[in-house]
DNA sequence: TATTGTTATACTCTATAACTATA
DNA sequence: TATAGTTATAGAGTATAACAATA
């Protein structure tokens, strides 16, 4: 991602250099952002997104919630939400049906035709971590989930704060 | 991040549940985004962004080069680099001159000013990675620095192969 | 013709505010 | 009034294509 270079190899583009430059913080924020790119390209081959991946696998992991429940989990604005189920609603890949203990709530359940995208969908999903964490060891990529989990959880402790 | 919260605390978010579910390339994706945000949001109080700071922190280390220099190092396209550079050039931090020797060349070098400001935007910087790191111990930070730094390395080899 | 820089436009992901319908 | 969902709009960061000036 540093090197866009669609330069002939060997050109100078002193990528060595930069490695004592990028802070930690940037160098995150960008190599989540070719991360997000990355998983984009591989599942836009069936006509998905990242978001949507995750969101039929939590249908498919705790069975169907409301649209609140599941944008918390996903960490996603009640209004994104929206735009992420609209098209998967209208694939029949996702239901939306009013409950009717609170006709207020959609509760949203993954069909048959769903868990078939999510199955294709998972192969892609490895391809893409395979591609993206390629300059590391088995053991150095267990290393980064664990890392990178706890990064999570610290901020997370920080917004409960927050908001006390 | 996942837990953009603002409910009271004790509600149930569910979050530890979701450890479970968010792919490791997804969770890098939406930890730069968060890292993104944090960044910004340390740089505005000086009126900068993240790539800001980092192309100051370059002109720094390396003195004044060509823009196509600088957008290699930085990996964005020179488009985008003209972007940045103009409000940092109207501010003073920074100037064009022609190259005489190629007159198409601009050479971009940071004033004084500019350095003033770099030094003021470190000590935010530096606050900012303290508040996205701080689930992390130093020695894991310092491990996740190497990863990244292998990660990003194994990414840029990719990239090298594709062109040629 | 190729390269440097520039402009204009569009895309992705996300956030905010105002609205509806139910409670 | 408060909550669940929706709509419309805007923001940040980046990419693509066409262009002018220079080589």
């Amino acid at each position: 991602m540093a090197a866009r270079d669609t330069r002939k190899p060997g050109a100078k583009t002193g990528s060595v250099l930069e490695e004592r430059r990028t802070s930690p913080g940037l160098l995150l924020a960008l190599l989540g952002q070719e991360a997000m790119r990355v998983l984009r390209d591989a599942h836009a081959a069936v006509e998905l997104s990242p978001r949507h991946f995750q969101l039929l696998g939590l249908l498919h992991d705790q069975g169907p919630m409301g649209q609140r429940d599941l944008g918390g989990l996903m960490g996603v604005e009640p209004s994104v939400l929206v735009t992420l189920l609209n098209p998967l609603e209208v694939s029949g890949f996702v239901s939306r049906r009013r409950d009717a203990a609170d006709r207020r709530r959609h509760v949203v359940s993954l069909n048959a035709a769903g868990e078939r995208r999510l199955v294709q969908a998972a192969r892609a999903q490895r391809e893409a971590e395979d591609k993206l964490f390629s300059g590391l060891t088995d053991e150095q990529r267990r290393q980064l989930a664990v890392l990178l989990l706890a990064m999570r959880d610290g901020l997370a402790v920080q917004s409960e704060c927050a908001s006390t």
